[in-house]
DNA sequence: CTGTCGATTCCCGCTCAATGGTAATCCTCC
DNA sequence: GGAGGATTACCATTGAGCGGGAATCGACAG
């Protein structure tokens, strides 16, 4: 399925060519563009002219190339992200307005968390949450929750893998990681102080779909210091359940009784 | 550039595949997919497969395919609309706590409007606007404050060719829409009502980046029989100043006064 | 149980678009 | 003017993409 020497389909190499792009390099040339992939240089440029012309690569004036605006039209036109996001905004914003701090959504991908949407840009807090970025599972407290309501198979698999240590509170032992996701089941929350960054913590409820399974995660960024972290825990379950609701979701069902017996 | 009977790259075939999915038809079979863009069966089931090995599309529990998050996240990454949407979402939220209607933010692109974000989803008032959608630059408010802001070669090009009309209110001649720009750039604002829909109305400003371009309009959509509406104007105007002051501007420069001289 | 229809996968020979090295050209900046 | 980098032009090679056709799977009806 590939035409190259390195064994590599055209999607591939697209995709690894759009990925060369991030919010630290959001424009380059061409020349780093090769660089950057690894690709061949010829490669590049007939890729990236091809690219130019279905308009998903803009070139700026100053030759610099940077991800079209078709681009981000096509991967959002038909996304289901976008009834999510639309769906869980307004709530965003009431507990934004309440908590102050920081709010986001994260959906579970590829075995990381990553975050469509957030809301407030704090300064005073350490929020290493951004917009598309991508956070391991078991370090943030979205990710906790989001693994808490997966299926068993699927935290099995995740469980049975080495996870990495930020700092020391940063659960990676399967047995009591598996604890603490049943705690998370049964309180409604995740709070994770310091899990990444130790200067803040992260407080995270579970949002639901129809079929009752999770969908997202709501989740506020607070300092840690603060006292009264616990309090944010009903806003936050209010909001998710706002959204769940917006959602299609219609309150608790049958199936979740019984998964809890 | 294409290795296929009708001529197309695989880039541009790829492009064909995504955009079959729009917010009406965000899933549908291979077998569909296939009859949507025109292309040889065979072809689209290998595409799609290199495609679901991107994540690029994805498959669901019915067999289904739908857009993937890894084409969100690659085309969100980075790009430049998240900083000029995240910029303007505050304002817009204040805009829209005030006008409680329909908030919208568009930019320019391939001579259309396309809307970036959009807040409030009154059903009291017809508003086609969508995120991710586009709208004729010379049939909404947005567009014109867009177009009146534009280069004048640009303006020329777009007024060069012929305009469909949609309404009896809708401008298609040349001179009266040239007459037309001139007064938004006078008033700061544009307010069509009834342009495409007849029972709205839509009042946009422009938003500018540091170097004195016109990066985007923001605008609201009210029901047409509301007598206030001009009343919006300096609710907006604010607003658009403050998004254009987080992206880097710096105020009226000389050269914008050279330019009304 | 059998038949129909559609979706999906498998098969396979053809062929030309994609490949990627090398070299020429166009830049800037010192 | 010339050094260094970015970009374009050239071109022989070749295997990935192509797509028609047939086989398989699956749902549903009679």
């Amino acid at each position: 399925m590939a035409n190259s020497a390195s064994g590599e389909s055209i999607i591939g190499r697209f995709v690894k060519i759009v990925s060369a792009f991030d919010d630290r390099h959001p424009a380059m040339s061409v020349a780093e563009l090769g660089r950057r992939t690894g690709l061949p240089v010829t490669t590049v440029y007939r890729l990236v002219n091809d690219l130019l012309l279905e308009r998903l690569l803009e070139r700026e004036p100053g030759g610099d190339i940077h991800i079209g605006t078709r681009m981000w039209e096509l991967a959002s036109r038909g996304s289901k992200m976008l009834g999510l996001r639309e769906a869980a905004l307004p709530f965003m914003e009431d507990v934004q307005a309440v908590v102050q701090h920081s709010t986001t959504l994260g959906i579970l991908d590829s075995d990381e968390v990553l975050y469509i949407e957030r809301l407030g840009s704090d300064k005073t807090i350490v929020d290493i949450t951004k917009i598309a970025g991508r956070l391991p599972v078991h370090a943030t407290s979205s990710g906790l929750v989001l693994l808490a309501h997966s299926p068993a198979a699927y935290q099995d698999a995740f469980l049975a893998r080495p996870l990495t240590k930020f700092t020391d509170t940063t659960l990676t032992e399967p047995a009591a990681l598996r604890r603490h996701l049943a705690e998370i089941r049964q309180r409604g929350f995740a709070a994770m102080p310091g899990v990444i960054v130790p200067e803040s913590s992260g407080i995270a409820v579970p949002v639901f779909g129809p079929d009752n399974t999770v969908r997202a995660a709501l989740s506020v960024v607070v300092p840690r210091n603060e006292e009264n972290a616990p309090a944010r825990v009903p806003v936050l379950m209010a909001a998710a359940r706002g959204i769940s609701r917006a959602l299609g979701w219609r309150g608790e069902l049958k199936g979740t009784l019984r998964q809890s017996h």
